[in-house]
DNA sequence: GCCCGGTTTTGCATCGATGCATTCCTCTTG
DNA sequence: CAAGAGGAATGCATCGATGCAAAACCGGGC
């Protein structure tokens, strides 16, 4: 059993309440009962108790963080930024995984919200219903990361639309014609993938290139073995492609290492640009143009908001977009610079 | 504010208790009442304050990982794991980065440990000194992953020396004579990489090849680019090496990129192995052999071994050794097959 | 009609810490 | 010397939920 105020309270012979007095710096101590309380506190190693204090305060100072996957190096890197900036701002950051699977992530944005074990979560969604949306009470403290924009809540996002056509104009300027759109989710019909598709399209309605079904590449997930596949669904096709623009750059490490293994040069025979910005595409070989969001700015920006919101109770919704920039590595460089 | 079981026993026109019994199951309620009830449930939105059930029952169903980095695929690969198992037994799982701060470290399993907020804690340390390791007592619930061994505390590892000793026998089989140990942890002479570097000398003198120390390549962290460094000083030595044995897969797949831009062919000229077997190993080019220990297994054992103490309040101590096998891929076989 | 056994329902104390307000000092001042 | 100001220390109620045990209720049997 740990100490707890009582007991360090019986041990100085003082009262409970001057104990936690100078557990807190609170109000005014003598200096004798100030020495006698702080022995009594080490001697004794006493550690107040958080759900304790939590429950009288009203507030825990925790924050939940609720993500479709952490391997997913994109989402560690991400996490990593918003837990040492919650760190530094005092809060605990709490991960939770969903493992992909939207009944959970209803399940435990719903759950976490109205714990009152939480202040506030940040949230990067798969895919919640604006019904299930509905159901979270506006007054909770919730900070979406990503696109599903719903006017009730913040959120934070690049603008994937042009990020996606940038990376695709890209592909163009090399001098792509047959470019391959790698990761639609098949069965959403909104949200980021669809948007980046959107991007796609209209870079290649911009370059007057006719746009072709049969090269949008659906996977289920963002995966490097759904990226191996749709690469080597790519080349199967009657006429295979010179350019892929993978949606996550795990897709297009995938399908770097398949080009690898089908003997397709890359950047020669074909250019590809991946989205995230993780660190294994600086390192893999080609290293890897991509889309980099800035994910500093985005864990910052994410945890400005959601303090706000902890702290005003009730903040305009709004939606934040982050910068983020093009990377241009060796996938998709062609002509010796 | 969101609604306690008081609101909802004044809605229904019950004790609160009888709240509490319908919300739990407990006890004989008539179906009249507990209908009743329900609809008030259901009407309000009720969620339990589970800072309030913990502080009651002292127990809160939540534990903490506490470890070095996310951005490490294999403490991601690790935590998904830890994760998923730990949430199907009914625990919430916590994750704390120390971002490779020692006195960090020290701080989150110190505090965490006897805040009341968690059940149990599983650590894998960066290196606790045993004056550090002492001031946890014994009766809390903490297991350990990884070297350090401490006989008051569980541990899960696995078997470090042997690991080691079969990736640089493998090397060795493959014709390599000058092999390189990359990753010794410069400042540290106790752990994980110690245990490792023993491992590697066990299998040189094994095989009649003398010590080099100019062949130990230290780095202060397991990440690519001190891999690429080291890659780098490698092939500055007199006499270049035949065969690389990293201590990470990190380590491993900078050093591939870095032998990729010194034009040194893998593994015709220089035979790689690394230690983890993150997914990344798997679609390197040329794909990396590597150590690869069984992570769903140290995920169950380490939590198997916490429930334990936290049901039973005082386990003995033991050191679990877990299962590990070496993946040869193409990073390091040779001739053919 | 009364007592008994069993089921429902409720009240009270409690977990550990903190807000508020009161009590208790001590020292100053008229 | 009495009164008052201000600092020091404490008690009590409270946060929301649950353990325990008492109270209320029901029907049945003598």
């Amino acid at each position: 059993m740990p100490p707890t105020l009582r007991d360090v309270a019986a041990a100085a012979g003082v009262s409970i309440r001057t104990v936690s007095n100078v557990v807190n710096g609170y109000a005014a101590v003598s200096d004798e009962l100030r020495t006698r309380v702080q022995t009594a506190l080490d001697e004794l190693g006493y550690r107040p108790n958080l759900l304790a204090r939590s429950l009288k305060q009203g507030r825990s100072n925790l924050i939940a963080l609720v993500l479709p996957e952490l391997d997913n190096p994109y989402f560690a890197e991400l996490t990593r930024a918003i837990v040492e900036d919650g760190t530094a701002r005092g809060f605990t950051v709490m991960i939770d995984q969903t493992s992909g699977d939207p009944e959970r992530e209803r399940d435990l944005v719903l759950r976490a919200d109205r714990s009152a074990l939480f202040d506030g979560l940040i949230v990067s969604p798969l895919g919640l219903t604006d019904e299930q949306l509905r159901e979270i009470p506006a007054s909770h403290a919730v900070v979406f990361l990503g696109e599903d924009d719903h006017p009730k809540f913040d959120h934070v996002r690049i603008d994937n639309h042009a990020a996606a056509q940038a990376a695709t104009a890209h592909l163009i300027a090399q001098g792509c014609r047959r470019i391959c759109a790698v990761g639609v989710h098949p069965s959403i019909s909104r949200g980021t993938t669809t948007t980046r598709l959107e991007g796609y399209r209209a870079a290649l309605a911009a370059a007057g290139i006719p746009f072709d079904p049969a090269l949008v590449l659906p996977t289920a997930r963002f995966t490097r073995d759904e990226g191996a596949a749709a690469m080597h669904a790519a080349w199967k096709l009657s006429e295979p492609p010179d350019g892929l623009f993978c949606f996550s750059d795990l897709l297009a490490l995938g399908a770097l290492r398949a080009a690898h293994d089908l003997g397709v040069r890359v950047p020669e025979e074909l250019a590809i640009v991946g989205f995230d910005d993780i660190e294994d595409g600086r390192y893999s070989m080609p290293s890897l143009s991509t889309v980099s969001p800035d994910k500093r700015w985005i864990a910052q920006t994410a945890l400005d908001k959601l303090t706000e919101r902890i702290d005003s109770g009730q903040t305009d919704a709004a939606t934040v977009i982050a910068p983020w920039d093009l990377q241009v590595r060796e996938s998709s460089q062609r002509s010796g610079g």
